[in-house]
DNA sequence: GATAAAGTTTACGTAAACGTAAAGTAAATT
DNA sequence: AATTTACTTTACGTTTACGTAAACTTTATC
């Protein structure tokens, strides 16, 4: 299924859940190029490896145009010359920096979860509790302001 | 300076470089809510963290509608019944699957970089051989200008 | 008291990433 | 042959997250 080597749009979009819109609008941003058979697009394994990428790079907060870059870029790294490779390597370099952030951002994100969800438990067991003593005798009463 | 307790909307903007355009947007979508001396906006240490969050959560690719969803959600966990206190708890385990995700596209990306780097290197390093070969007999040459 | 600096509201404009509808083609099925 | 199914192009519409300009108030400074 996965080695494939061609692949119609419909079972691209499935596969990855999009729209048939939307990797009409890839490729018209130049970042898919399907062959044709007629008007029909015929896709390759390579333009699914690109939509997988696409789609994470969505995830990870970059712009199509961002995406677009790296592949450029990419490709020309096979005939590039020596100034589109060191763009590359700068490139590669910003995106590293990029991903520490993301990184940090995720540890500090998954610390604050824990509290909130420390907060919310207690909350809850708090909730019980009243419950719990609403069914007893109603002898006292918690002061509230 | 970040002990402050309360900050006028050019501090706050120029403190996470967002402009105050920005800031005042966020008020809208209601993510912010500062106090007021007249007409003007006096933003608390409460609201400078949760512009931090909203900040944070941007990056994280999460849409303001989100992050005010859970800023709502926080803050109804003080007075909240058990139905929002669960709903909560179901969120934040959603989030936390969001983090998985992302810790795996991260931990994909880095693997790829890697690679990406290593082609580069590699054609850069061709790139030099045929320059060397090109300058044939001459058996010393200083890099750089 | 004129002016500059920082703040405000109102409102139209914009880029990105598609959604959605219209109208047509091409192959497969009934 | 007629219809269904999958595909196509063209093109206008929509949402999010602001940018930008206009016109106005308030506070500080010369």
């Amino acid at each position: 299924m996965a080695d494939k080597t061609t692949y119609s749009i419909s079972e691209l979009a499935k596969e990855f859940d999009v729209t048939t819109r939307s990797v009409r609008f890839y490729e018209d941003q130049g970042l898919l190029k399907p062959a044709r058979r007629g008007q029909t697009r015929i896709f390759s394994s390579k333009d699914r490896v690109r939509l997988k990428l696409i789609l994470r790079g969505k995830r990870m907060g970059f712009s199509l145009a961002e995406t677009k870059e790296l592949f450029d870029l990419w490709d020309e790294t096979l005939t590039g010359n020596e100034k589109q490779l060191l763009k590359m390597l700068a490139i590669l370099d910003n995106k590293r920096a990029h991903l520490e952030q993301q990184k940090n951002d995720i540890a500090q994100a998954e610390m604050e979860m824990e509290t909130a969800e420390t907060r919310c438990r207690e909350a809850l067991a708090e909730l019980q509790k009243r419950k719990e003593s609403q069914t007893e005798q109603p002898s006292s009463e918690k002061a509230g302001a």
